[in-house]
DNA sequence: TCGTAATATTGCAATATTACGATATTGTGA
DNA sequence: TCACAATATCGTAATATTGCAATATTACGA
């Protein structure tokens, strides 16, 4: 019943899905949106911007974060968030390998 | 409070999610990989193949098949399902056209 | 027509995710 | 040190997803 049955999937279909779970939410799109064109950001803006409160933005930046995708620099109080391109195009590779993968055999 | 604040953000951000949402569990991974490899295959196949119930694997397709990426045929009374590849392409595309924007500028 | 095989749907339980108020933490400046 | 600003974490409620047994549907062959 429910969900969880991951452990029986191999670790490169896992990490597959990891990352488009990172995507898979349109506050964290925004929210990557956001960051990249800000050129670095503060989560506060993100909280005007994109009109979540700051708890959850903050727990969807952890998100983000967890996959290794944010660098946060701290400058005084504030932080600035920025992407960590490396890890963002592996990520990417990552995916687009899986995609390009399969559809290259079809019926 | 809970989810679906989606109303919130604009169509192209939501499009993304979406996408990204039906890569985002290991079992769908699995079947778009399966039916890649198998060159068109067949559900039960799949619930062998995968070790979930029939009820859910063919949930998975459903969720699959709700954003346009399988054709399914009917041979008899067993149904063959293959990617639909142009569609499949165009979500790779605007997965990626996302992904680039996202990543060319940056601190 | 019946029985059977393959797939879909329904109903429901278990989990996971999302959201936010309240509170804690951390750093700054007075 | 104290008050304040920015961010993180906790607790909890609402919602969504996942999974499966049971049942329905559909198509075939006898």
């Amino acid at each position: 019943m429910g969900a969880s049955k991951l452990f029986m999937f191999d670790q490169r279909i896992n990490e597959v899905a990891r990352i488009a779970k990172v995507l898979a939410h349109p506050a964290r799109i925004s929210i990557l949106k956001y960051i990249s064109e800000q050129d670095g950001c503060i989560c506060n803006d993100l909280v005007d911007e994109i009109g979540l409160s700051q708890a959850t933005i903050s727990q969807h930046l952890t998100v983000i974060g967890n996959e290794g995708l944010l660098k946060g620099t701290f400058t005084g109080k504030k932080k600035s968030y920025c992407l960590n391109i490396e890890r963002f195009e592996e990520l990417q590779m990552l995916l687009n390998s899986f995609l390009n993968k399969t559809k290259s055999n079809c019926c």
